[in-house]
Order: structure tokens, then C-alpha cells, then sequence
DNA sequence: AAGACGGGGTA
DNA sequence: TACCCAGTCTT
């Protein structure tokens, strides 16, 4: 037996029982792969069922409020991602009748549908015979063929795309898509891979060459940015704050998060209550400052380090806001979509 | 071609 | 710690 029906066979016999399995329903493979986008299928589960719940067709998730939809994907990371999401089901609800694209060259016209995903809900939807080149799939072709061009370069995405395309079984694109990443998921994983029970361990390259462990190769090693954000905590009699959408470019955009004063390092009480922020909000008004906590509380992000501070300021009248800051009821702040630094700190303090 | 973009799991 | 996860978009 070959390849692609070995690779076929195991995952009859080996694949988890996922609600998306159960489905064709473009809507559902679509929401599936987008959440599924560098996320484990452990940490995307919940949110699917709960997209599912609150959004059952694209129309639904089309006439929601955006911060509804970064609310319940607070949490998951990447927030490009659902607000794409959002664009896209609004495109297609009120552009396209509700109806998704049918192709692989037309589904990756959509906002947040690239190579990756236009492949995968073409070939699960609609049989489209094109191949799914995910992080399981580098894996598992680079061991089998024993490839070491860098899965990340231009040559090794061109590469790797080719060997797909050599191997997927044109009769039944969906299952092979699957299985290939199913498999790469389960049996050909990073570290420890069940070489030993492998149904493909008598013709895989790399196990031949002692190589397994090695591949795939990829390239650098971001660096990690410092960041210091000091964030100001109001407390207004004890039952109001104040608390701000993230605009512009930059991470969690759209996001809320308390006034934030960022510095390039380490300040301390004096710098936060003489920064142009902090006064224009206290101006003329009484406050009593304290730093929640000494230590630092790093947030680590994939591409920076978050040092992060908290000071909490207690007033009886509300500080001076403009525009952009909204003054809320404690008993409220919990419906806004926040970061996990922020929704931690919510969850510690108020 | 290189960066930006989250948060959590694993060894 | 370091690496990885059913990647995409921007610069």
C-alpha cells in the first residue's frame, strides 16, 4: 500500500470524534478552520461549540456587534482572526445571500481565508481536489521524505506545496486532508513520534537517516520586544473605573484595557503621577495612588514581553475622561472583550 | 522576505 | 526554556 492510503487507513481507524467532522456545512468548516488557525483543537473546542451556540448561521454572526463577537473569542489570541471573521460573514450574508464560495481560487478572495484555508473548506466542502499544507503536514512530508529546506522560506513553502499536490488521493481529497494532519497531530507529533508503531515507518526517509528528530527545519528565532505598560486603575467611590478601546494598529486592537501609560523602562510613582495622561485625567481632582503590586506581572507574548504594572487610584469624583475613555460601573467591566492580562487582573482585584 | 499578531500546552 | 499549534496579513 502507498502513502496516501496507508495515511488513509490509519485515520479511519485512528481519527478523534470532532462536532466538525460530523458536517459539510461550509459555515461550520469555515468557523472551525478559522479558529483552528495555530490553535491546539483542545483550546478551540470550547470556542466552537460557543460560536456554534450563539451564531447557529452566518447570518447570525453577521448581525451581531463586533465586540460581541472579540468578547466571546476572548481569550484565544490572534483577534485579527474574529474581527475577519466578522467582516467576511457580513460579506457573505449580505453580498453573497448566504451562500459561500464554491472554490478554492474564490474562497481565498475572503478576508482571513488563506492558502491553508481555502484549501481545507475546499476540499472538506466540496471535494476540490487541493492540498492542505498546515504545520502538520511540513512535518510529517518533511520526515517521510526527509526534506531539510526550511519550511518558512519562500523554496520550502513552494516545495512542500509540490510534494502535497504529488501525494494527495484525487479520489477522496477531504479524507487525505484530514489524515495527513490528523496524523501529523497524533502519530508523526514534534517530539517522541510513535516511530515504532508507525505505518509508514518502513518507508520514511528521515527514520531511515536518524533524522526525525531534526525535521522540520525552520528558520530564526524572533526576537522578543521589552515592553512596560503601566496601567491606572480607577476606582471612583469604590464602584466606578475607566476603561478604554485599543484603536489603531499594534496588538489586541479592539480591544479594552485601562488607561495605559507606556514607557521605554522601568518608572516608578513620581514618573506615572507626573505623565501628561495621568494629570490632564486628575486635574483638580483629590486621589489617593498606591502600586498594586512590586513585582512586575511579564505577560509573554510569541513576539514581546509585557512588563506590567497596576496602580490603583481611589477618588470620590469622577476624573476628567475625553472621547476615548468611558467611565463604567465595576458590575459591568466584565462585559467588555479584554485582553488575558487585563480579564486577570479584573478577575484578582474587582 | 521579514515582521506582526496571542495564548496555552509540552518536554 | 524552547518549541509548537488545522496561518494570515502587512510592510
Amino acid at each position: 500500500m502507498i502513502f496516501p492510503k496507508k495515511l488513509i487507513t490509519w485515520y479511519l481507524q485512528n481519527k478523534r470524534s470532532m462536532p466538525w467532522r460530523e458536517t459539510t456545512d461550509p459555515y461550520r468548516i469555515w468557523l472551525s478552520e478559522i479558529i483552528l488557525q495555530q490553535t491546539r483543537v483542545a483550546q478551540g473546542l470550547p470556542y466552537y461549540l460557543s460560536f456554534i451556540d450563539h451564531y447557529p448561521t452566518v447570518f447570525d454572526l453577521a448581525n451581531a456587534k463586533e465586540e460581541e463577537v472579540l468578547k466571546l473569542w476572548q481569550g484565544l489570541g490572534y483577534y485579527s482572526r474574529a474581527r475577519n471573521l466578522h467582516t467576511t460573514a457580513k460579506y457573505i450574508a449580505n453580498n453573497l445571500e448566504g451562500v459561500f464560495p464554491t472554490t478554492y481560487k474564490d474562497l481565498l478572495q475572503l478576508k482571513g481565508v488563506g492558502d491553508y484555508t481555502a484549501s481545507a473548506i475546499a476540499s472538506i466542502c466540496y471535494n476540490e481536489v487541493v492540498p492542505v499544507v498546515d504545520g502538520n503536514v511540513y512535518r510529517v512530508l518533511s520526515r517521510y521524505f526527509n526534506v531539510d529546506t526550511p519550511i518558512n522560506s519562500t523554496q520550502g513553502i513552494k516545495e512542500f506545496k509540490k510534494l502535497a499536490w504529488e501525494m494527495i488521493d484525487p479520489e477522496q481529497p477531504a479524507t487525505f486532508n484530514q489524515a495527513i494532519m490528523e496524523f501529523g497531530a497524533l502519530q508523526c507529533k514534534p517530539q517522541s513520534p510513535y516511530c515504532i508503531v508507525c505505518p509508514l515507518n518502513d518507508s520514511c526517509e528521515a527514520l531511515k537517516k536518524g533524522t526525525v528528530a531534526s525535521l522540520p527545519i525552520k528558520l530564526k528565532k524572533l526576537k522578543v520586544k521589552k515592553r512596560y505598560f503601566n496601567y491606572l486603575i480607577f476606582s471612583v467611590k469604590d464602584q466606578q473605573t475607566i476603561i478604554k478601546q485599543r484603536k489603531g494598529k499594534g496588538i489586541w486592537q479592539n480591544l479594552y484595557e485601562f488607561p495605559l501609560i507606556e514607557t521605554e523602562k522601568e518608572v516608578g510613582l513620581d514618573y506615572i503621577k507626573d505623565n501628561d495622561v495621568f494629570k490632564s485625567l486628575l486635574n483638580n481632582v483629590d486621589y489617593d495612588i498606591i502600586l498594586h503590586e512590586t513585582e512586575f506581572k511579564i505577560h509573554k507574548l510569541s513576539h514581546q514581553h509585557l512588563y506590567t504594572r497596576f496602580y490603583i487610584i481611589k477618588t470620590e469624583e469622577p476624573p476628567k475622561i475625553n472621547g476615548e475613555s468611558n467611565i463604567v460601573g465595576i458590575e459591568k467591566i466584565r462585559e467588555y472583550p479584554v485582553p488575558i492580562l487585563i480579564g486577570n487582573f479584573i478577575d484578582s482585584f474587582f
